[in-house]
DNA sequence: TCTGAACCTTCCCATCGTGGTAAGGTCAAG
DNA sequence: CTTGACCTTACCACGATGGGAAGGTTCAGA
């Protein structure tokens, strides 16, 4: 099948296609004779893995590492369960920062009245907060 | 004061001072004779209110509708309310899509002996999400 | 057989926020 | 007067994605 088919039938777009070819998370496909890129199911597979790994939030390095080990029939269980932990262990962090975000503005944001008057509790809030900097 | 002072005393780096005066998120700073950016208590206080809000997420084009705000005496507090309703609901998107990756992870990385051995629930897990793509 | 639409190719540029680095000018203390 | 710490501008980079231009290929229908 040609881009269009794979990009359709894997969620990833030819666009990324192109782009994960070209910085080698996917070996070269094969060409037609006119230069067009062919793709296998088996190819397919590949694109699909990775189209759920992103969406997992794995960087394009990590899902190279787990390709590698996907396609490594003498892995060990513990290095994909390792690299999963450090992801988990990313996301708690970020979870943890935007959660800590949201807290912060929630307070301030229920502390407005959000009229037509000027005196806002969210922009003193956070003027204050300014002063309080190194 | 000098750049280097007004970075370390509001906590936005040198580099990210020019960068925004470039972007006209600040009004270019007055300069010296020999050409330095020379800054005020009061310039001090505005990088301290956006090293204060990107820390709460903003971005610095919202960054840029709360300076006006913050800086306009005629304002209405229902305007920077709605913003900040709206900064935490893309905040809430985003915590709820890290915390469905992370529970999924989650599941898969339990699943997982994380031995010396090639069977991994994790790769087959997310080898059989594959196949349920579009 | 020709034509046009729908593909495909490569190449460059933009985003967003931040950092690095190079090549040069300025200032103050020793 | 030198030295080191500062400052200036101007580029390039990241990570992941998208847009678009300029050109080649394929196939169905008139």
């Amino acid at each position: 099948m040609n881009i269009g088919e794979a990009a359709r039938r894997s969620g990833v777009s030819s666009k990324m296609i192109r782009h994960y070819e070209s910085i080698g998370l996917l070996v070269s496909a094969q060409r037609s004779e006119s230069g067009y890129r062919v793709y296998s199911e088996k190819d397919l597979h590949t694109l699909r893995f990775i189209a759920t790994t992103r969406s997992l939030g794995f960087s394009l390095d990590e899902i190279q590492k787990l390709l590698s080990l996907w396609q490594d029939k003498n892995r060990s269980s513990a290095d994909v369960k390792e690299l999963v932990l450090n992801h988990i262990a990313d996301l708690d962090q970020k979870i943890a920062e935007l959660t800590s975000m949201r807290t912060t503005l929630q307070t301030l944001a229920s502390a407005c009245s959000g009229n037509a008057r000027p005196d806002c509790p969210i922009l003193s809030g956070i003027s204050t907060h300014c002063a309080n900097r190194p």
